[in-house]
DNA sequence: GGCGGCGTCGTTACTATATTACATTTCGGT
DNA sequence: ACCGAAATGTAATATAGTAACGACGCCGCC
């Protein structure tokens, strides 16, 4: 997960080969765990990762149903927890939602960056940030286990077009 | 916001003295700023602060309700919102709560350090997971506006008695 | 082939969290 | 006393998330 990594995600892409790329490794990963990526599943995946948005549950659970796939929350709400269980995806605790993980195999918590102006999320490593926080709590007795760390604010591709439309 | 206040919070203390300071030093603040300290607000924010326990919403319409304020979810989640915008309380993302602010006067954005066994949140100082926040994402292009950082884990009094029943 | 366990998928029903809209009351200034 | 703004209350609704249960299909075994 490198510097360069936070900029592609917000910057433009081979959307195609990212989308594809990242499918291809999930089906890799999961077979190694023994794990089944199953019709639902698969495709709660490509929704997440045809855009670098967070989504809702009940946004991929609408496009869900309408190619036939259960109507109803759990629906949804299984398969995320699914990806999220296998390291395919994250939730964002701040904006209720969900996101495809875009460095599978990293085995990461990330820090994530969220552009307020085109909702795209990045994911940063989270080493720095996490050695900066026990140490400010570890002087106050406390130990971390484990930490949230979600910034708001302005990618590079969004900051060059503020005041025009977003990208 | 020193180490010791981060001890402070979990440790056993003078509460009352604790709530009344607060609650002084909260109206001084609204007195300044020309706001309204009204029952249903005080009320609030002593219902806040005789834990140092953040606490939903519905938990604080409850006790409001039973003491003859409005019964209605606005209710609660107006004063909530009159408080955190006055500095006086925090929200807390990862939970869908709310805790008092134990630093007002401090004009700060404060990381919490939430103990997964009693429950307690203190608040530690930001800067120093700004900078390595900010560092990390203006690599990557990205500039931070605002940032939640939510740390789960143990409090120093828990970790003593941990194994035990907790605090 | 038939059987049984297990995981997956779908449903219904429900809980929890949060906001919108609107009527009524209270407060401060004139 | 009067007016307008802020605050309070209500009902209704929106959004987010979970529990419980039955049906189905797959796999290993008899
Ligand atoms: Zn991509
Ligand atoms: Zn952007
Ligand atoms: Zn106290
Ligand atoms: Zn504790």
């Amino acid at each position: 997960m490198t510097d360069d990594a936070i900029a592609a995600a917000f910057a433009p892409h081979d959307h195609q080969q990212c989308v594809h790329r990242a499918l291809d490794e999930a089906a890799v990963r999961l077979k190694d765990q023994g794990a089944r990526l199953t019709p639902v599943r698969r495709r709660t995946l490509e929704i997440l990762l045809e855009s670098h948005r967070a989504m809702g549950a009940y946004e991929v659970l609408d496009r869900l149903a309408a190619e036939g796939f259960g109507r109803q929350p759990p629906v949804a709400y299984r398969a995320l927890e699914f990806l999220v269980q296998h390291g395919l995806a994250h939730r964002l605790q701040r904006l209720n939602a969900f996101a495809a993980c875009l460095h599978p195999g990293d085995d990461h918590h990330p820090v994530f960056l969220i552009c307020r102006s085109c909702d795209k999320v990045a994911e940063a490593p989270f080493t720095p940030i996490r050695d900066a926080l026990s140490a400010v709590a570890r002087e106050g007795g406390f130990h971390v286990e484990r930490a949230t760390v979600e910034a708001l604010g302005l990618c590079a591709a969004c900051a060059e077009t503020e005041g025009q439309a977003p990208c």
